[in-house]
DNA sequence: ACCTGAACACCGTTCAAGT
DNA sequence: ACCTGAACACCGTTCAAGT
């Protein structure tokens, strides 16, 4: 008891892979990715760095596992539902995750030992695709384009330097006064006329394009 | 004349912005981004590092002067085409470009303070679509599924743990092992009938997705 | 079984000093 | 004007030692 009590409190409760990897995602989530080291996740948890690898073989089992933790909170597609609304939501669903781990984004698809919840997330994706009639070669077809474009649109999101309309003015100001006046006029009347206009928000975007391929995927279903 | 030639002869010319950039490009061609780092960079040019910092701003600079010189290497589309084949060709084109440095995959839209190749590539592809009959409003949506999907493919590929169709294999055995026989089952069927049938490679779908989001495209030119 | 301290081989970058 | 050496504040990871 006083022993316990004269312990810091907070943070020894006893080290589990679990709290490394929620300790790591809240690291990440609001300081970026390159925010995230051994030592810093040692320090949150209040704990030298080397502790870290007796629950986690590595840096990169530690990111692995950070990847299977986001998709565990990606509900996975339902197989009940018709395959485009399934898809649909699931487009969505993927888009509101990654907006709330950015530093995911370049992570999802990195191949390497996927760990449950990543490997359950695919395979309802193909029985979705599947199920709503499509054959192997246009499930593969569906798959790649699908994940190419959700995981391709969220990277540029977050690479884009302004979240705000604000930011988006004074960026756009700021490349286009680098360069000799009418150099790019395409761009800038792009900007000038659309990106700069009020109410513009490039992540609005995301939606048109997934309803667009979902459209055209619907047409070439029975194809092949 | 006997003093210089008791130099090192090999990469005694004088350092400058390009040369530099040159050999970080081949350094990261060879052996991935996570290879290149001003040491190693200084190194290759016989140089200390420090002295990199005369042409070079920072390591963040370096790269944005990287992702420009590969905009270089992509021929701008044109102007004179009609704007489906001219996307066609600029999207392979990019494609192409990324399979020769796949390390610039995940910066090509980094965003901050775009070189001068990258802006007059992108003014290109605006010029393009809106000489093509497109919106605005129809630029902006064209633009971001194309060059989100262009981008997600490519980071995909990269990702993907196999490059040959024996590693393929040996990929899916092995991931598929690790967890109850049946519990991916539309997974297990998908690798099985189709990514383990001979000839499959994943980098063949590129070009499907490519096609079905241009046409998709131009059905819907004309609205809004 | 879990945690630690010291050490190793790296990073990017600054700064005063050299030519 | 360009290059260097030494230094600073970091990394991931190993390993022998502690409890």
């Amino acid at each position: 008891m006083a022993a316990s009590a004269s312990r810091k409190q907070e943070s020894r409760e006893r080290l589990s892979r679990e709290r490394v990897l929620a300790s790591a995602i809240r690291l990440a989530d609001v300081g970026g990715i390159e925010s995230l080291s051994m030592r810093k996740l040692g320090e949150e948890l209040g704990v030298e760095a080397m502790s870290l690898y007796n629950h986690v073989s590595n840096k990169d089992d530690l990111l692995n596992g950070m990847i299977d933790a986001v998709f565990a909170e990606i509900e996975s597609p339902s197989l009940e539902e018709d395959w485009k609304t399934a898809m649909r939501t699931r487009g969505l669903s993927v888009r509101a995750a990654l907006l709330r781990h950015p530093w995911a984004t370049g992570l999802m698809d990195s191949g390497t030992t996927p760990g449950a919840a990543t490997l359950r997330h695919h395979d309802r994706v193909i029985g979705c695709l599947r199920g709503g009639g499509f054959s192997f070669a246009m499930t593969a077809h569906a798959f790649s384009v699908l994940d190419g474009y959700i995981y391709g649109f969220a990277m540029q999101d977050k690479a884009l330097p302004f979240d705000t309309p604000e930011d988006t003015g004074a960026m756009a100001a700021a490349m286009l006064a680098r360069f000799p006046t009418g150099e790019f006029p395409f761009l800038a009347a792009f900007m000038r006329e659309h990106v700069l206009k009020p109410g513009y928000d490039y992540g609005d975007e995301f939606e048109y394009g997934l309803d667009l391929i979902l459209d055209a995927l619907e047409r070439r279903r029975d194809e092949v």
